[in-house]
DNA sequence: TTGAATAATTGTACAATTGACAATTATTCC
DNA sequence: GGAATAATTGTCAATTGTACAATTATTCAA
């Protein structure tokens, strides 16, 4: 007998919610967006939307976060499933959450001005709807769970970029202040970053050195098992 | 204006699925059940359900363990959501996996046989419906990864355990072998561990000695870093 | 031209941890 | 009493972590 439905259970919505991470060089921020339906039309917000029929969610996150930021191929985890029945008061949604790390300078060339979206500093997250602030923090959690053991960080560096850039990104994520010396050591030690001829002369009087990330080793050891922060809490 | 619903959008059954790891002194197992009811009736799958109406989805979670093991206040945490749109042939059904890790001892007293439930060994685990592989693969990864570095897994040991017992658990999770002097050396550094002044007299001549938990301790250092296990893989 | 200011780069020494490796101990059974 | 079995304990070298400061390259202004 073929069975076409599974009787007397209940049907939900299910939306995405994407936490997107972005490094501008000097800082790490979120990207937020104003709601443009009801309820809460017009107050701040992750990028979501619904799931559609026939897509997976790996599928409807990219797309998504294509709708805001124009961009294909970029850092894209499922993070949570959050299911509260009330957590929106419209009606029963549960929600699956993703964060996205992306270059900044990429995502600034390709905006859709669609959404009124802006940049946050982690510090300064305002007020947002539903329970997206619990999402946001368990988004960094995960990211600096992450990036203790693994060099996920560079999903948000641009293709050049200098050291004393990279260690303002760890500080931010960790919220804490890095040793240079040692940051430095650990970080080269890693064998991933190739030393560029020519430096950053916009930050510094001396300038940095500017280092690309070697792509193929960083393929092949992304989930070997790395510590690039001392001493670290969650 | 107040909204009652959103339209125009696709709703679809969420269930939960249930990864059940055990213990019993000598190896880690697997709990699988007979699933009871079309489609797929009498083949090994996870534990699982629908999530009811008005219940969230670890209240859910809690509530499909309690069903098989009638146990409460066991480890349980979510996995990852699970969303193709056909991994159930009936109908859409997104599946929100849990992980749970049981005393197999506590388990034993209180079971269930409602279910067909029995513990496989890792090594043997059965065909399986839908995308149950995948998911018990999936847990496995993430038992490790968190036990590298979290003491998570004493919640699959009894009261009382031995450390050749401990060894045996993680050398089963990590599917290798531990050398016995830096094994005991690291997992007594943590200070988590209370000796006995009594042996397990059952699996050697000598006996070896029985420890218990510090909770007091292990709560506190729950979030803390660990390294457990050197040199390993993911 | 020189020196002050700024930020990048480089090094060292001690402590802690890790990993490889084997001898000793407690007990039972014959 | 000796053999067998499994638990318990220790050492040393290598690696890694951590704390800490001097030097270098450059610009700008006196």
């Amino acid at each position: 007998m073929q069975i076409k439905h599974y009787s007397h259970q209940n049907r939900m919505l299910v939306a995405i919610d994407c936490i997107i991470f972005g490094f501008d060089g000097l800082h790490l921020r979120l990207l937020l967006i104003k709601r443009g339906f009801e309820p809460e039309k017009g107050r701040w917000s992750l990028m979501g939307g619904f799931v559609h029929a026939d897509e997976s969610f790996d599928n409807a996150a990219a797309r998504i976060l294509k709708q805001l930021t124009s961009l294909d191929n970029v850092y894209l985890e499922q993070l949570y499933a959050f299911g509260n029945p009330h957590r929106d008061p419209v009606e029963r949604t549960a929600s699956i959450t993703y964060f996205s790390l992306i270059d900044i300078n990429q995502y600034e060339k390709q905006i859709s001005h669609e959404y009124h979206a802006e940049w946050f500093h982690l510090k300064k997250i305002p007020s947002l709807i539903f329970d997206h602030k619990e999402m946001i923090k368990m988004a960094k959690g995960k990211l600096r769970y992450k990036a203790a053991f693994h060099p996920v960080l560079f999903e948000l560096l641009p293709n050049k970029f200098t050291l004393p850039q990279m260690q303002n990104l760890y500080e931010d994520v960790y919220e804490s202040v890095i040793d240079k010396r040692n940051f430095s050591r650990k970080i080269l030690s890693t064998g991933l970053l190739i030393k560029q001829n020519h430096k950053d002369r916009e930050s510094s009087k001396k300038g940095a050195y500017y280092y690309k990330l070697d792509k193929r080793k960083y393929m092949r050891n992304f989930n070997a098992f790395l510590n690039f922060i001392p001493n670290h809490k969650i």
